[in-house]
DNA sequence: ATCCAGGATTTTGCATACCAAAGGCTGTAT
DNA sequence: ATACAGCCTTTGGTATGCAAAATCCTGGAT
């Protein structure tokens, strides 16, 4: 999804930007926002953290990011505060940033909230949803299927996020469409790497999902999608447990 | 609740914290953390902005906010930082920091989340809690009680806090109890000075809720927690507004 | 009077440099 | 082995500088 860190911005011997060499080629929109540096660090190393290049419990240095990098200290300072506020690392006061590590307790109550904030939201969008956006749901249950078919495993992932995502744009509830946003990103970090997508199941219930908000009716989408997320949370305790180490 | 701005750490005539002056009266706990400046700075921001000193929509000067706390650029930063990605400023690219100007349907929709959150560790809480949490529950009940009869406002408040927050505890989740300690206090900004406190139904529907507790009737407590905070949230809706300017 | 251009000012966003204090590491004396 | 002293690394903070962007201001031209 996001970009690699390796194509940085422009820069001269520096390491300060320059527009020199962008204002030839492109004399594209100027609407387009050039991005603050330190978010840019927040999601390349939100990146690192998730793909495990970071891996839980290391030890982040901050004169190491920045260098890796190739920027300063302080937007990877910000960055670092802005992914402890989410959850990603730990701040431990005059010892740095390490990489969050989850403990299984923690995954599932992550989980539990999930399932009680998507289920408010597969409710507030029964309310809500108009034909255009139930053809736009089939259309991503498709591409699911279609995923699942062809065994590619990332595409049903990228899905199944699209799917989930849309439901919750289709809530209306802008504070709510955040919170599943941060609570989902975490969730995926803990999961995936353990279980692999539930499969034909899962885009059954998809189905009976989209099914029920067609049919405007809050209490059944609620309850499927309570059963969904449950059952997603089942997976994870019922997961092949690697060996306990030590 | 938090210190006023006014008595920060002793400083040299630099501006550079000295221990000095401290080491001589205490010889204190040495297991005390020095809290992090940007900690400090952030819960400063964060008083001041519920409090109206700094009102919604006003923008924030770095270099003037530095001046006024005593400290240098960056600690503010990082608060300003960390005040964003929990909804108090919004950090406009190259303007800096605004107080976040809360809209009646934003409002709205933090309280529906509190709303299935809160039901949700009233749920979990019914399921968790013992004799002695029951006991706790109705001390709390008692003082939010005593302080109705005194009509001390403040103190209906924070007793009202204290029992959600224990309930919240008692959950368990602490992702949940983190979530939620997160809403709450956008909550009370944003209702706070409005509505004054809902008086003796809500709690009579305090009462209510801890006898479901003590009866270890998780479905019920989640009931009557739900119709609990969609009636507050009604009562926003039915607040007296007013006029609408311009 | 009004509008607008363009210069002056302010503010952000980042870089750089520096320093005190805390924590971790290592080697040596016991 | 253990304890301790001293060194090294890292953080957290200060100070300063500067380019780019936003904003404010001002002086015509209409």
């Amino acid at each position: 999804m996001t970009q690699p860190v390796s194509p940085l911005p422009d820069r001269g011997p520096t390491g300060r930007r320059t527009a020199k060499g962008a204002l030839s080629g492109t004399a594209a929109r100027r609407v387009e926002r050039p991005a603050p540096l330190r978010q840019v660090v927040y999601e390349a190393l939100a990146e690192l953290i998730v793909n495990r290049t970071l891996e839980p419990g290391q030890h982040l240095v901050e004169a190491d990011l920045a260098e890796y990098l190739g920027v300063s200290r302080q937007p990877v300072r910000e960055a670092l505060q802005r992914l402890q506020t989410e959850g990603w690392v730990d701040l431990r006061p005059a010892q740095g940033a390490f990489v969050h590590l989850p403990t299984d307790e923690e995954a599932d109550h992550l989980l539990g909230v999930r399932s009680v904030l998507e289920a408010y939201s597969a409710r507030l969008a029964a309310g809500q949803a108009g034909p255009e956006d139930v053809k736009r749901l089939w259309e991503l249950h498709h591409e699911g299927i279609e995923a699942l078919a062809d065994d590619d495993i990332e595409a049903v992932v990228a899905a199944n996020s699209s799917l989930h995502a849309f439901v919750t744009e289709l809530s209306g509830n802008s504070v709510l469409a955040e919170m599943i946003a941060l609570v989902d990103r975490r969730v995926r970090w803990y999961y995936t790497p353990i279980a692999r997508p539930r499969g034909h199941d899962a885009w059954h219930e998809h189905a009976q999902l989209i099914e029920a908000i067609a049919a405007k009716d809050p209490v059944v989408a609620e309850e499927i999608m309570t059963r969904h997320t449950e059952r997603t949370r089942q997976a994870f305790h019922d997961r092949p447990r690697e060996e306990p180490q030590s």
